[in-house]
Parts: C-alpha cells; structure tokens; sequence
RNA sequence: GGGCGGUUAGCUCAGCGGUAGAGCAUUCGCUUCACACGCGAAGGGUCGUAGGUUCAAAUCCUAUACCGCCCA
C-alpha cells in the first residue's frame, strides 16, 4: 500500500543549480499548480456572451443532489462535458457549460430528517414552514458541497449563470409546466395502485425502486368450496388450492382467479370459497392474467395490494379493500381477525402462517425467489397501495418523441441506445408526479371544501388560486404534496436558460442545447423525461446528441455503492495522482458506452504521462534558453519573426510574438529543415486531423490514445532525440519547429488535461492562457511524404543499430563501430549524425572481418562481431526471421496468384501486395547472404 | 420471457473487413547532458466455440457457451 501523502512524491524546486527559478522543477508536481488554476476558472467563470455573433455550443450540467459528495460517476460526467467544452471554446464556438444542481426531493429530506432526529425532533414536532426553513438553512451551511469538489476538477463552467432547481426561475418554470398540462387535459389525479415507502411515507415512481430477487417461500393454501361437494381440482373434493407469496393479504382478498383454458378448474368457476381464519366467501374467476403454470394453477385475487390484481379487480368489478395501512401495519379493519389487527407486515406474516397451519389451511411452504421492489432512497420493501395522485399522460408526449427520433433530430452516441429509447418510450405509461414530501415544489393545485379541484389560470399561472379574486369567496385549502424531483430536472436544458420566457436573451441563443452528457442508467430516468418536455414545451429537441458513456464499476466490476461501502473517492484519486492524471484516465477509459471497471494503473499512466510533457517542455525550455544568446540576426524579416518567436519563450516581456500557427507555416518553407523536422511537421499534421475527427465524432477516448501516442511515441522518443544535434548548435528553424510543435501539442492536450498545459503554456512566455488560444487547424501544406519514408529508414537503422548493441551485450554507451547498406542506406548516411547520436553508435563506411547483421526494410546494419554474443541463438532467430520473412511473401504471392483477388481487391491493396512480396523478397535475400557467412 | 453489451498477450483494455496493438506485469541492459513517473533491447496471442458470407474475417452473418446489465 501507497500512502498517496508520501512527501516523495513532491517535487523539490531549486535543488541543482540547474533548477533555477526560469527551470521548470524536475519532476511535475500537479499540487503546485491545480489549486491555482482551479481558484482562476472559478473565480474567473468562462462566461458565455448571449450577444456574440459565435455559433452557440451548450451543454448543461447533470445536475448532482444537493446532498452529494462528488463520486466518479460526476467525475467522469464532467470531464468528458469539460472536454467538450474547451474544445469547442477553442475552435471558435460560444461554449457554454452551464452549471447547477438538483434539489433532490426525497434524499434531502431523508438527510436533514436524520440530523432532526438525532436532536430527538420529527419534522412534524417543526411543522411544514419550520421544516423548510430548516431544509435551506443546511443547504445554505453544508449543501452544494459538490460544486466545489467539481470546480477541483477544473472545469470551465459559467459560474455566473449556477442554477438550482428549487431557485426562484426554475419554481415559476415547474408551475408553468404543471398548469399547463393540467389545462391541456395531460395532468389529472387518479385512484391507482401506487409505490408506497413506508419509510419515507410517500410514493415512488417505478424507477425509483430497485428490483431485488430474494430467497422467500411459496405458500399453497387451502380454501373451501361453499359447495362440499364440488368435484375436486387441484386437490380434494371441496377444496380449491391456491399459491402466494404474501399470506397476510388474504383477508384483503377478493376472489380467486385461474386462467380460463385451464381444464382443471373450468368447472369451478362461478363457484365460491372461503377464506381461511375467516368467514368470508370470494368468487373463482377467471382471467387471462394467470399463467397455469405458476404455483397450483390458481391465485388469490388482492386488488389493493398487488398491481396485477389490481387489474383483474378492475376488469371484473371487485371492490378493493385495503388491510395495510401506510406504516406497513394490518388495519384495525373489521376484515381482519383480531389476533392480527395491528401487526407489523413481516410480523404479520408469520403469525398468519402460524395460524393458518394451526388450523390445516397451509398445505406447503416452499422456497421461492421473489423479486421485491426497495425504496432506492431508503432500501424499505415497497408496499403497493391504493391512493389517488397526480398523473401525467405519456403518451402524446412519447408520439412526439418518437417522431423527433425517426425524422433525425437527435443522435444517440453510441447508437445502439437509440433503440432502448424508442422501446421505453413506445411502452410508456402515465407518470405519477406528486410525492407525499415536504422538500419540493408544492403542487399548485387547491380544493375547496367540497373537495372541488382549482388550478391557477393558464393566463396567469404564476398567481395563487387562493390568492385570485375570483375565488375570494372560498376557502382553499393547497395540495401538501410537492412533484416528483425529475418533474423539475426535466426541464433543466431550458428552464436554466430562462423558459418560460421564451423571448429571453439566454433562451435564444443557447436553446436548444448541443450535446447531453450521461450515463445510461439515466437514459428513462431524466434524458427521456426531457426529450418529452423539450417536445411538448418547447416544440423542439432540447439536444441534438445524447453522449452516454458507462458505469464507473469497482476493480471487481461491481457497481459501487454506499451500501457495498466499495466506492472510491475521486478526491483521493486528484490527491494521489493528480486531477490531469485522473482526465486522463477518464477519458482513455471511454470507450463506446462501455462500462468502465476502475484500474489504478490508468491513473499512473495519466500522471507518468502529464510528467512527460512537462519535461518535453523542460527540455525545449532549456534548449531555447541556451540558443537564445547565440542567435545572430541575419538581417532576414523572417529571420528575426522567428527569433523573437523563440524569445517570446523565454521573457513574458516579449510577449505575444508570432502565433505558433504563423511560426509553423514559416518554418515550413526553410529549406534548411531538417528531415526530423520535416517528418513530426508532417504527423503533425496528420494526428491534428485525426484528433479532431475523432473528437467530432464524440470519441474522445480515441483522441486522447491519438495524442498520447503521438506525443510521447513520435515527438518524445523520436524527435526530441533526431533534433538534439541540430539543437545543440542553436539552429533556428530546428528551435521554431521545436516550440511551435509543442505548443500545438499543448492545444491538442488542452481539453484533456487543462492543468499541466495551461501551466506549461504559460511557462513557455505566453500571458493569455491556453483555453482561449485557437484550436490548431490541421493544415495539408505540412504533409510530407518523402520525409516520412525517408525518416522510417532512419528509425528502422537505429532500431537495427540498437538491437545488435543489445545482442553483442554492448553498454549503451559503448560506441559501437557500425555499417549501414541498401536502398535507404544513402539517407541514412545523410543524417549520420542524427544516427549516431540516437543509437549511440559510429557509421562507419566497412568493415573488416565478420560481422553481425540485421536485415530491416531498406537497410542493413553491420557490426563488427564482437562482445559476448551467443552465436548458434543469435542464429536461430535469423533463422526464425527468415522463416517469417518465406512466410509473408507466400502470404502475399498466395494473394496475388489468386484470380478473385486481383479481379476484385481495390487497386492499391493489390499494390501493397506487391510491395510486400518485393520488400519481403529483398530483405529475404539479403538475409540469406547475411546467413551465408556462418555457414 | 424479451433486449443489449462483453469474451483479443499473465492483468486491465483498445482495434471492429485488407501485415494482431497499448499500459502494467515478465526477462535483459542502462543514473546516456528533459524525464528512473525514465531510456533501450526482448519474450508472450491459432482474437470463447462451431458454421457461413467474402478475393480477404479478430472485424460481417447465424448458432452456441459462459459473464454482466436493462426491461417485463
């Protein structure tokens, strides 16, 4: 184990003389520098200008709980939102990220009920107007937390336009919704069976519930047949059998029901049994409901304490009773005996299966996994009830949706949950929208005292019925329900941009927004319910791309819970390995939707990674610093653009000089480029283009891999190391295309890791800051692909060179003597000395004596055979190769000799083909001599 | 019961029709004047299984096994 607070991880600034204060520190230290950068993007927002003339690009926030900490499902959220922010803030857009929270009905209330509690008060001791006032004053002291553990993260919201969803704009938005819909005819109140949470007292929606399988029993009960003498069924004559799982119901039972192509019980419906423990006799009906195959065949019949009973009751007339009462308690009901009035449901249970054993009703008990439906909130059983609530209609909404989906309005990345989607939406069903709760938007609705129902008026919502003139003469009582949480956070894409006034400045320019960004488990939760807001309000698609990206998983792949107690903090994880580590990992982690199981070593990756770069730029900084003093003006205009470019680097005095964008296409036409210079010019180029295709198309994980490839695979390993000598002797245009390389590298990285390259940005003499740089064009003129075969030759030399030294057992300092021939041996020669410097090694023109030699792609490098090589095993993988090489050319001629494929295969890929035997067959060839010798 | 995702090197994962990749781990050599959070060299995979389509399949189709998720 780690402590993530070992001091050695700090880096330790002016220890060498060389770590003077104009050095960067040895080592990248993110402490040093995140604070100061997180303090600046959140005391100095990233606002965005409703009246600029910038194409808008908008994301809003997914809003966290009041009550949350921030956890890695945030992180993930608001690295990739933030990524996609500073890069379209770079490349010109009027970007908004617009921040905010969620007030979070049942969570909160469930939190500051607890500390209530602990002080021995209930919110009923309070009263409704104290308890709120209670509810704000903790959100006002300790809530919100969560945005200044984001703002660590550093992301660059609009801080000025924060919302919250129970803050004044947002309450008028949800009023205007609700009146509206109820006018409309969409909001009604219905008696239904309902979600009910002992616990909390108040109703959940379906979603709200986790499903959970549990071990159980299965009940078989006996009930009598009032007629004796009925033939028997399922079991002996003047019986019928029944199955449940819920024995403590029955005296709520209303019939009993079979399905009606079931033989064995055709003859007893319409017939009628007892209730066991009673007196009380219910019809057999028969309904389509019953699957046959289920316990004995025949069920209770329970309309208000099973959903799907509930709908047998309505199809056939019963009357519903209740025996529970909202504490999760038998009733005091003259339905149920005595004995059990009273009783708690699980208690319940018990006593009436001891009873009904006791008098011979129970004739099995046997094992069965139910699936029982948990408050998510407070992990209690639900208890289906009757109750009248609030209702939405779906449907018409869901139609609008659907039609929006089919016509291309939004694009789900990654595609595939466009289906998941559709199918909720097209088996959508009435929303239950108001909960028993005191923390929320109060319902707007009122009741006079014969129970009328009165609703504001849709000319003047935001007026109190009792308040209104008209109904002066009324004594209204107001709904003491509040909606549902996601009844406000549907609308959060415009209700935060200034809805219902549609006129407003925000609205306008932001609305609709551009991307959403969430995790899938949400997808019906929040995205669904806005889409069918933004429809049915705004009369358009609040987005036009929802990016779902996974679930942040434990290194068991577990989801992570408070419950499980497996979650890992996300501060620790910007502790120990710094939060442009941690961007990193989430990004590089984001593939495709898929779920994302926590590895620390992505992090390292992330942090070994943000090293790197700082000391590429350490690296250009030192050298830039030592040329600067031997740079002679040649008198040349460009000349001195480019030496003061390479000064710009040096003294923040000089200030902003050339663009590295201008540098570049200055440099570029020097004739006295290098070929290294030319060819990370040319990849330049490429990886540009492909980085910003990818993050186009919402791949960021993709783009990142591209970068980081690139960055530590091409410009670190190779072209730092080709540009040494040329930078050594202070020559400027190698210096110009140095810097302006890494200064675009740092644009590229920008939207990654914002900390590490505004910082080094900065470093490298520039006083604006990296975010509000351009995003760099990819531009064509830096393609070059001479360079970049001819530097391939160059690379595969040094690769050769490289292994024999490691073959012959040579130290790497060990100068090793070296020939190099073949087709690309003259380039080779021509840049002997960035050769020799990168393999450490002397070209040399022959050699006398045998040698050791290694076949690559145009080049074969010679050495003198010498040192401590093991001959036969070095042998043998030539021969190994040799084999490999036979095997290609088969591969490649098999190809070429085959009709189908010269008649069909695109024209270059039977090219390749070609080259591919030619190139195999010469390093074959030369291979085979180079064996010779030992022979 | 319906749907979706996964199965690729020891581990964690990219790649998703045209020569099997990364990070870590392993072996060997290096305090080489940016970086040991580093540099160099090397070993390691018949891409779950079985069919099919195609000139060409890790990649497309069908079936199947196992793991996981969602909906009912």
């Amino acid at each position: 184990m780690t402590d993530p607070h070992t001091p050695d991880q700090i880096a330790t600034p002016d220890q060498t003389p060389e770590n003077d204060a104009s050095v960067l520190a040895k080592q990248f230290d993110p402490k040093a520098i995140e604070p100061g950068w997180a303090a600046k993007w959140r005391n100095e927002p990233f606002r965005a200008d409703a009246t600029s003339g910038k194409e808008p690009f908008t994301i809003v926030i997914p809003p966290p709980n009041v009550t949350g900490n921030l956890h890695l499902g945030h992180a993930l959220d608001n690295t990739l939102i933030d990524t996609l922010i500073r890069y379209k803030r770079m490349a010109g857009f009027e970007a908004l990220y617009l921040p905010g929270m969620d007030h979070a009905g049942i969570s909160t209330q469930v939190v500051v009920e607890r500390q209530l509690r602990e002080q021995g008060v209930s919110r009923h001791d309070l009263g409704r107007e104290r308890f709120l006032d209670q509810v704000w004053e903790w959100k006002a002291e300790s809530g919100g937390m969560i945005l200044e553990q984001l703002s660590r993260l550093g992301v660059s919201a609009d801080w000025t336009r924060e919302r919250f969803t129970m803050d004044e704009g947002l309450s008028r938005a949800v009023r205007h919704q609700f009146v509206k819909l109820y006018h409309e005819g969409f909001a009604y109140r219905g008696e239904r069976i309902v979600n009910w949470d002992p616990a909390s007292q108040t109703t959940l929606s379906e979603l709200e519930i986790d499903r959970e399988v549990r071990k159980g029993k299965m009940y078989t009960l006996s009930y009598r047949l009032r007629d004796p003498d009925a033939a028997a069924s399922n079991g002996e004559a003047g019986e019928i059998r029944i199955a449940t799982v819920r024995p403590e119901t029955i005296f709520a039972d209303q019939a009993i029901a079979v399905h009606p192509q079931d033989p064995r019980f055709a003859h007893l419906v319409g017939q009628e049994a007892r209730i066991p423990l009673t007196d009380r006799y219910v019809p057999i009906i028969a309904d389509e409901a019953v699957e046959m195959e289920f316990g004995v065949g025949a069920l209770k019949i329970t309309p208000a304490h099973d959903p799907t009973d509930f709908e047998v009751g309505e199809r056939h007339g019963l009357a519903r009773p209740s025996v529970i009462d909202l504490h999760g308690n038998l009733t005091r009901d003259e339905l149920v005996p005595a004995e059990f009035q009273g009783l708690e449901r699980f208690a319940a249970r018990k006593a009436v299966v001891k009873a009904l054993t006791e008098g011979g009703d129970l004739l099995e008990e046997k094992d069965h996994d139910t699936a029982i439906g948990l408050s998510e909130r407070t992990k209690v059983p639900v208890e289906p009830i009757i109750s009248e609530q609030w209702y939405v209609k779906m449907k018409p909404f869901a139609e609008q949706v659907l039609a929006g989906l089919e016509r291309g309005d939004m694009q789900l990345v990654p595609e595939r949950y466009a289906k998941v989607n559709r199918d909720w939406l097209e088996n959508i069903r009435d929303w239950n929208i108001s909960r028993q709760l005191w923390w929320g938007h109060q319902i707007p609705a009122w009741y006079d005292e014969q129970g009328n129902l009165y609703v504001p008026d849709p000319e003047n919502p935001d007026l109190d019925c009792d308040q209104d003139p008209h109904y002066a003469h009324l004594n209204l009582r107001r709904d003491p329900d509040v909606f549902d949480t996601w009844f406000s956070s549907n609308l959060w894409p415009f209700s935060t941009l200034g809805w219902p006034d549609t006129d407003s400045e925000d609205f306008r320019k932001f609305y609709p927004t551009q991307v959403l960004v969430t995790g899938y488990d949400i997808l019906f939760f929040w995205v669904a319910r806005m889409q069918m807001a933004g429809y049915g309000l705004t009369g358009q698609a609040p987005f036009s791309t929802v990016m779902l990206h996974g679930l942040y998983l434990d290194a068991k792949g577990q989801k992570m819970s408070k419950s499980k107690g497996n979650g890992i903090d996300p501060l620790e994880l910007f502790d120990q390995y710094g939060v442009d580590a941690s961007r990193f990992a989430f990004s590089f982690l984001s593939t495709g939707g898929q779920d994302i199981k926590h590895d620390p070593r992505r992090f390292e990756q992330g942090r070994n990674f943000a090293n790197k770069l700082w000391n590429a730029a350490r690296f250009a900084m030192l050298r830039l610093g030592e040329a600067l003093p031997n740079l002679q003006t040649t008198g040349s205009e460009a000349d001195e653009a480019l030496i003061q470019y390479v000064q710009g680097a040096l003294d923040d005095s000089v200030g902003e000089t050339l663009r590295s964008r201008d540098a570049l296409s200055a440099v570029r036409a020097r004739p006295d480029l290098t070929l290294a210079d030319r060819w990370i010019l040319s990849r330049l180029n490429a990886v540009t283009a492909e980085a910003t295709a990818q993050l186009d198309a919402f791949d960021i994980g993709a783009a990142i891999r591209t970068l980081y490839t690139f960055t530590w695979d091409e410009f670190c390993d190779w072209y730092i190391e080709a540009a040494k000598p040329a930078l050594a002797e202070g020559k400027l245009s190698t210096l110009v295309t140095l810097k302006a390389t890494l200064e675009h590298i740092l644009k590229l990285l920008h939207p990654f890791m914002p900390f590490v390259t505004s910082e080094l940005y900065g470093a490298l003499g520039h006083r604006r800051q990296l975010a509000v740089h351009s995003w760099p064009a990819a531009d064509e003129a830096l393609h070059d692909a001479d360079a970049t075969r001819a530097f391939d030759a160059l690379r595969a030399a040094v690769a050769a060179a490289r292994s024999l030294k490691s073959e012959l057992g040579l130290s790497p300092q060990d100068r090793l003597n070296v020939a190099v021939e073949g087709d690309l041996a003259p380039t080779v020669h021509e840049n002997a000395r960035v050769v020799e410097s990168i393999a450490r090694v002397k070209l040399t023109g022959d050699l006398d004596g045998r040698t050791l030699s290694l076949v690559e792609q145009g080049v074969t490098v010679r050495a003198p055979l010498e040192g401590t090589v093991d001959i036969a095993d070095w042998i043998g993988k030539q021969k190994k190769r040799l084999v490999e090489f036979d095997k290609q050319i088969k591969q490649a001629q098999g190809k070429l000799s085959n009709e189908g494929f010269v008649a069909r295969a695109p024209a270059e890929v039977i090219e390749e083909e070609k080259r591919r035997v030619a190139d195999f067959g010469a390093q074959r060839e030369r291979l085979t001599q180079v064996l010779a010798q030992f022979e």
